[in-house]
RNA sequence: GGGCAGAUACUCAAGUGGCCAACGAGGGCAGACUGUAAAUCUGCUGGCAUCGCCUUCAGAGGUUCGAAUCCUCUUCUGCCCA
């Protein structure tokens, strides 16, 4: 096992917020002198069924701490996920069901797998110890925090100043997240720069139940793919653990160029020399700004995918869009008559979401046949033959005949 | 419990009896330019269709030739008073 100072180093690395700094010395000390290792908690939202790599940013923070002997215990928030978590967002959440988060975090804990070491990892569904709170339960527990003290977190105070609702229950949500670190007797709580406010209250509520206060470490938030808000599906900026590797490559690489160091260092983990490096080489001009682009693209690719798939995305993105060939693979389609409608096909392919919207493309000059625009409203496709469909610069369908 | 204000398309936000499928901004989509980037410029952004038609402005009724706009009730929200 390694010294505390060595795993301190490691811990630290890309890290936002440490706190306490010392009890976490501690805590490492106390875990290596008796050979226990720590409890590291992570708490997941299942109110979204995909995992993508901002997650992973914090999801690789945990494996260090496995790989230094540390356990992770994964707490799906499928009770939690009920109220909604309001945080960084103007309103709530709609809730689901109990179903519906179990489904995701099932899910969830699949793809938590391609980073996590599951051999050291404990998953546990937080309704296991909420659903049984009795409402005195929970008043005692609501009784240890004050309104003053939530209305401290950033949103909150906007939304009340904004004169916006705040439900009862959304002030339920840090607290019950803060008996989880309690149930689980925590040592480390991780979670996004957003989090911080949560995993604070985590520490206070465990000490009002006579246990020691967990330590908080916080991870930066990656931006999504349109360079502006924090990654998130609901969004349509991110790039999915389960994405294929081309849609991955693709995503990557429309990236803004601005945010290519931060994917350089928390989508690529690349070590901070290697960041400085790769800042330097696009300041001085020493790096093409679209290859450090492909270099990034690929990393991330071949993180969960392989090296054999990043290469070929890179090689199937070059003959896309350098070589504005037609991809290896797309959807395909078997004609059900020899002459089709083009915009009926639209729509029922989906390459469309209305008629309407069928129609505007076509005016606009982006839908192509065989690489040719098609600029008739009324043009049918001819299906006796091998056709392929292109719609704006992504979207492709291969008509088959009958 | 009482008083006041408000609810408009993905979001913000105009519109206060016909000229409204509804100004504008953001977002999104598409085109040009590029490094599939950013920035910039242009077009589109309820649905169906050849003029045109149909369904929308929290919900339900009503007034009117005609309502997002007026009236009634309901639901939801904020503020003030208690």
């Amino acid at each position: 096992m390694m010294t505390v100072t060595e795993q301190l180093r490691v811990i630290e690395e890309h890290v936002v917020d440490l706190l306490p700094h010392d009890e976490l010395v501690k805590k490492l000390e106390r875990s290596l002198a008796t050979k226990t290792p720590l409890r590291v908690k992570l708490g997941l939202d299942p109110s979204r069924p995909d995992i993508h790599i901002g997650h992973a940013v914090v999801l690789n923070k945990l494996r260090q701490f496995q790989d230094l002997g540390h356990n992770v215990v994964l707490i799906i928030g499928d009770f939690t996920a009920m109220i909604g978590d309001p945080t960084g967002k103007s309103k709530t959440r709609p809730a689901l069901t109990l179903e519906e988060t179990r489904e995701n975090g099932r899910t969830y804990v699949d793809q938590a797998a391609k980073i996590l070491d599951m051999m050291r990892t404990e998953v546990v569904y937080n309704s296991t110890w909420l659903d049984s709170m009795s409402f005195k339960d929970v008043i005692a527990l609501s009784a240890k925090y004050t309104v003053a003290q939530l209305l401290e977190r950033d949103d909150f105070t906007k939304r009340y100043r904004g004169g916006e609702p705040i439900s009862v229950h959304e002030f339920l949500y840090p607290l019950s997240q803060a008996y989880d670190s309690v149930a689980i007797r925590s040592d480390i709580e991780l979670g996004g720069t957003d989090q911080k406010f949560n995993l604070l209250v985590g520490r206070e509520i465990m000490r009002s139940y006579g246990l020691e206060p967990q330590c908080i470490l916080t991870m930066p938030i990656l931006e999504g793919t349109d360079g502006v808000e924090k990654m998130s599906k609901s969004l349509g900026n991110y790039i999915g653990l389960t994405d294929s590797p081309r849609d991955m490559f693709g995503k990557s690489m429309s990236i803004p160029d601005i945010l290519m160091p931060r994917y350089y260092q928390y989508a690529c983990f690349a070590s901070q020399d290697d960041v400085k490096a790769f800042s330097d080489g696009l300041r001085n001009g020493s790096i093409h700004p679209r290859n450090a682009k492909v270099d990034i693209a690929k990393r991330v690719v071949a993180r969960y995918h392989g090296q054999q798939a990043a290469d070929d995305a890179f090689a199937e993105f070059e003959r896309v869009f350098v070589n504005k060939d037609v991809p290896d693979e797309m959807p395909e389609y078997v004609a059900q008559s020899a002459s089709e409608s083009l915009v009926d096909l639209l729509v029922h392919k989906q390459l469309a979401k209305s008629k309407t919207e069928a129609r505007t493309l076509i005016k606009q000059g982006s839908v192509q046949l065989d690489g040719v625009k098609v600029l008739d409203l009324e043009h049918s496709v001819d299906c006796t033959t091998e056709r392929v469909l292109r719609v704006g610069k992504l979207r492709f369908l291969r008509i088959r005949p009958q």
